[in-house]
DNA sequence: GATGCATATACGCACAGTGAGTATAAGATA
DNA sequence: TATCTTATACTCACTGTGCGTATATGCATC
């Protein structure tokens, strides 16, 4: 049994994660600890790496597949995913792991100076090519349907949250090098490959972040402890691959009461100095009741 | 390693889950078959125990401590455990699992009759006594605002998605058996028991099957082929222990283009006779690219 | 067969949330 | 001082949503 972990921290408007073996793989091992649970010892093991109080750690997934031959060859392998947020500090020393931008992985996840090039250039004319070389007409279409769903071609908007959906859809098409395909000289997209299936659990966990941040104010667990609405903003930027409104960004922030002023201010924004503020903590499991979807009945 | 799984059909207007051993149990095991992955053998282990096609299936969570304690000794004991939704078919013979509503586990999350009687009976006045037995004035305000947080006492809506956060406040205040809290005479919360820590995997499930519910329209793999709005509508209410406003439903459902007539009608309704609708499966995957709620800014 | 009952279906209205734009404030710098 | 840059305030339109009223259409009953 096996532990892998998806660290994560913004630094300088990069989100980034914590690497081992050059940026090849994320880190884990066999955490047998004498911990109570997985959760905790997972913590302190993390908090050891990045020197910070880990804001915020939540499971994955867990693969269990045929596939994962473990070292022994008795039984299946499982591997047990985690996110966790934190705030990056240098460690240093030589065989400390080390933090990667996690677009270098995802190039074509990274919409905030507009669409990609990449997609263009590489990613779309391959997964049309995969499109037509589908079997029959049934399985074409239904290739096609995918593929604009999760890509957004053919007007839709593009949707942050398909992360894996679409890591899935390239590696399906063998456009991704993990995938292993046979033919020597298949095209791939670019995108630093990783070990295993590292990057699909990175790509999981990108997909569960950007999600949450909708419903819930944990990008808080990355900020320092006071900051400028504007430095917020970037980073949400960041973490969601795209650009914000910035007058609505402040709106949505300030009506939800998620922070409250320092009383300092910035200077060194270039321009008119911002004000500081900080986060209300306990607003955060306020936030908790919100809203449903459903179209409840609260007379009758 | 063993498997858990939370399976889920409506019937009659009542939520059901699959147990087995009289109800004490959901339905587990070691599931070292010879499929590719755990997903595709739950999925045929299911099948074969509902003689349903299952429509949707789900990694739930992953349990790893230290106090489950695997037979043999060696090693933790872990446990995966699934969310599946299916529909109910009787299947006879003496040692068939049986279906049971779920609701017959947590009384208390039945809200659509009003509030339930044994929340101000029983519930509110334990987690009471709770909070004023806290060490501490630190503590005791910390337990108070959870309670009021999961339980919406002081006014707040109740929120139905909280379902796992109700069960652990009960577990930790010492009101349900499976705690096996050292008192003879504790008092304990009416629902009942299951063994080890099925019933709260039985609460991940619910709670993760009533947040769904809210952005995916995963009802219908638990609907017969052909249904009013009506009995939709039922179903979800069964499912989110709330009731609906009717047209606002209705609304919903119409303008999602969910479904679509099938130019028959129901006439054993009582009144005016329903018209028939079917999902139309083809939205199920539009709706994957729905919104964000993040301020988005579609020019610059 | 008229009447009432029960359910289905249609429509209207108020209000909050949200996308997006314009305008003003306040510091730095040439 | 003029200009640039960023911060902050305000407006407006549109949509989603909670909630109510009105109408349609079957059935049971007298």
């Amino acid at each position: 049994m096996e532990l892998t972990a998806v660290i994560v921290a913004v630094t300088t408007g990069e989100p980034r994660i914590l690497t081992v073996d050059d940026g090849k793989a994320l880190p884990s091992g066999p955490f047998e600890l004498g911990h109570r649970s997985l959760q905790i010892g997972l913590r302190s093991w993390v908090e050891r790496q990045t020197h910070h109080p880990l804001g915020y750690l939540e499971q994955l997934y867990t693969f269990a597949d045929r596939d994962r031959v473990q070292q022994g060859g008795q039984g299946r392998a499982i591997s047990i995913s985690y996110l966790a947020l934190t705030r990056e500090n240098s460690g240093s020393g030589a065989h400390q792991p080390q933090w990667r931008g996690w677009y270098r992985y995802f190039p074509w996840e990274d919409w905030r100076s507009g669409t990609p090039s990449l997609i263009e250039g590489a990613v779309a004319p391959q997964l049309r090519a995969w499109t037509r070389a589908a079997a029959d007409p049934a399985a074409r279409s239904e290739r096609k349907r995918r593929v604009e769903l999760a890509f957004g071609f053919s007007g839709q908007r593009w949707n942050e949250d398909l992360v894996l959906q679409r890591y899935e859809l390239l590696y399906e098409a063998g456009l991704i090098p993990e995938a292993g395909h046979r033919k020597a000289v298949e095209p791939v997209v670019p995108g630093q490959p990783m070990v295993h299936d590292h990057r699909r659990i990175l790509a999981t966990g990108i997909a569960r972040l950007r999600a949450k941040i909708k419903y819930r104010p944990v990008f808080f667990e990355l900020m320092p402890k006071s900051f400028t609405l504007l430095q917020l903003q970037r980073l949400v930027e960041a973490l969601a691959g795209q650009r914000l409104h910035k007058q609505n960004f402040r709106r949505l922030i300030e009506q939800q009461r998620l922070v409250e002023e320092t009383g300092e201010v910035c200077t060194d924004t270039g321009g008119r100095p911002a004000k500081l503020v900080r986060f209300r903590r306990d607003v955060m499991l306020e936030r908790e009741i919100a809203g449903s979807k459903l179209p409840l009945s609260r007379s009758a």
